[in-house]
DNA sequence: CGTTTTTGACCGGCGC
DNA sequence: GCGCCGGTCAAAAACG
């Protein structure tokens, strides 16, 4: 909710309701004077209200500025503890006596997923080539997301705007959570799969690996964007994404953003057409569900329509 | 009644 | 060959 009232939507409707006297062709003459003295005082309020805005608008950037940098003390915190744990990662998989190949590769991916692992593409890269069968899975585009979830969500369910069918729930080895697997609705047209498991270091974390593209259009963002979302993405991390990922961000304004969700990595996907389409469906959504601006719209529509009457009534 | 989810069984790869 | 493990299947249950 905070979230909401530092994006300032409001249109100045009522920002200045005295504004319509100096607007107003009232009569001239024998009340000339009055009018006068009148606006001279309108004037006066006017200032006052533009310094009142601006000290407003200063107190909200100094909040903003305040917010920044918590922000980017987060960010630093988390890529210290990052960096931490990626230079401990190589003696935990030497601790792993057993290990195959392949699990090494699902195994890594999982820790630089939550490591925000900087080359996470490891399995697909040495992945046995002789293996027929598992040549699709090599040539098949992985990605990862990390979503940020309340800790007491225990549905393994990422919104990303395309639906699945969950086939498959599995208890593995090193992660006392669930792993849940979901195909692609459009299966078998479509080949994509995806896990989702909750990190073991950070339960509200939640990460869902994508495998192969969608050779389908997006559902509908639209459908995305209205879904329950208390849910950010939090980090794509500079896990090489497949760009099929970049429209499903799930953002509602209308709900309190977690911290996670104000990474950098959230801006970078601003600056897409269809994420800027995107937010203004959400800005428009949010305004026309707050009753404050719908009063506020009503208001200004209805002394609109009083001034035009006397405009009216004044010319007859 | 059709669709989706759950969950135990099964399969195949891998290390020993 | 055996056991472990991750991934998948498919029947049953739940849901709308």
């Amino acid at each position: 909710m905070e979230y909401i009232s530092l994006l300032d939507t409001s249109l100045d409707l009522n920002a200045n309701p005295m504004r319509f006297l100096d607007e107003a062709p009232i009569n001239k003459g024998a009340e000339n004077n009055f009018f006068e003295l009148e606006k001279k005082t309108s004037v006066k309020e006017e200032t006052s209200a533009l310094v009142e805005e601006l000290s407003r608008v200063s107190a909200e950037n100094k909040k903003l500025t305040e917010m920044l940098t918590v922000l980017c003390e987060n960010y630093n915190n988390l890529r210290s503890h990052l960096m931490n744990y990626a230079s401990k990662n190589p003696d935990r998989e030497h601790a792993m006596s057993r290990k195959r190949k392949a699990e090494g590769g699902a195994a890594t991916n999982k820790n630089s997923v939550s490591n925000n692992g900087g080359n996470s593409e490891s399995s697909s890269s040495d992945e046995d080539s002789c293996k027929k069968p598992r040549e699709e899975h090599v040539k098949a585009k992985i990605s990862r997301v990390c979503v940020r979830t309340e800790a007491s969500d225990t549905s393994l369910v990422v919104k990303d705007g395309y639906q699945w069918r969950k086939y498959g729930q599995k208890v593995t080895r090193d992660n006392p959570c669930p792993r849940a697997y979901f195909k692609c609705s459009f299966a078998p047209a479509c080949p994509v799969k995806k896990k989702v498991q909750r990190s073991v270091e950070d339960q509200s974390i939640v990460v869902a690996t994508y495998e192969g593209e969608h050779n389908h259009p997006h559902p509908s963002r639209h459908e995305s964007s209205t879904s329950s979302a208390s849910r950010c993405v939090a980090a794509q991390g500079s896990v090489p994404c497949s760009a099929s990922l970049a429209p499903t961000i799930t953002l509602d304004l209308t709900k309190p953003m977690p911290n996670g969700a104000k990474d950098s990595s959230r801006t970078g996907a601003l600056g897409a057409p269809d994420v800027q389409e995107f937010l203004v469906e959400q800005m428009a959504s949010s305004l026309t569900k707050d009753p404050s601006f719908k009063a506020a719209l009503a208001a200004a529509i209805s002394r609109r329509i009083i001034q035009d009457d006397r405009h009216q009534t004044e010319k007859w």
